[in-house]
DNA sequence: CGCTTCTTTCACTATTTTCTGAATTGTGTA
DNA sequence: TACACAATTCAGAAAATAGTGAAAGAAGCG
């Protein structure tokens, strides 16, 4: 791929995933790994690719990891990081959506049980929670059969 | 409703959506509405319950009523706006997923187009790009089924 | 150990975002 | 039309965030 086309790539997805409520340099970082060929890279070519210091680097691996989008390996013999995209990546940010949703059921769990029942506010309360439970428990649906759906495809490209 | 009890809920949720990605005076000020008795608040009405300036109201609600959580109303022969939650605002705001999702697959469809065939990095975007369809149809059909299920609570609800 | 190489932490700066206050525009009443 | 009141816009202040550079902290190897 010409250099300043995976260059494009990167930073048109990397605003993108900005503009979804990822952080901006987690966003850039993510998105180079993904057109890396082995989606692997080190911090130093991180850095040269994106034009940022290593420690901005390390503070945006620090929280694309915590997240479950990236994590670190270490050749033996090396004292060099690799940053590595995990390839379930989009499934796993997706499973995630407990960490998203349990402070807002939260919230309104404890707003329930104070509102009198029967009244319009604790209806319309009542029936959020209901739409993120429910939602919840179709995305973790969503995500088994994407597992199903990933099969196929694998099997689709690896015949051709 | 107690009041403290109310503008506990107001911050947890309105903290909560922030933490999602939602600007942080519109998610209060949804969180306002959601708990108000008739989900209809006016400008005044907001400004007092979140201490803060008509202005910042005004663009709050400029963009909530742009993601279409809450609109504008006004009784004839006033000249206040009524701000209303939408009653299927969550509904509304999970059928927008394209919003989100676009920019990623426009990028995604420019980079596939250059990537040589059969490399991996081809590949890791052809499986990501199938991915962000997959739940973007998928998202279309909860959207379906929350209608089903919204129309049982609402007997329920009506029946007690 | 001590040297080297890389990563991480921390204090600071630059940028961005968020909100305010003043001025402006819009809308309804007389 | 003039008047009154509410919403909106805009320039700027304040606060939050992101990223830098320097120093400290691992980790490998002689």
């Amino acid at each position: 791929m010409p250099r300043d086309a995976a260059e494009k790539y990167v930073e048109r997805m990397g605003a993108a995933l900005t503009s979804a409520g990822l952080a901006r340099l987690p966003s850039r970082v993510f998105a180079a790994l993904t057109v890396d060929p082995d989606g692997r890279m080190t911090s130093a070519e991180l850095v040269e690719t994106l034009g940022v210091s290593p420690a901005a680097v390390s503070g945006a691996i620090g929280s694309l990891s915590q997240i479950g989008f990236v994590h670190r390996e270490r050749e033996r013999g090396s004292r060099r990081d690799i940053y590595v995209v995990d390839d379930d990546a989009w499934h796993r940010a997706m499973m995630q959506h407990d960490a998203t949703y349990a402070p807002m059921l939260a919230a309104l769990d404890d707003a329930i049980d104070v509102l009198p029942p029967g009244t319009p506010e604790h209806r319309r309360l009542f029936v959020m929670r209901e739409f993120l439970r429910f939602v919840g428990t179709e995305l973790d649906a969503i995500g088994e059969r994407w597992a199903v759906r990933l099969a196929e495809i694998d099997a689709g490209l690896t015949r051709s």
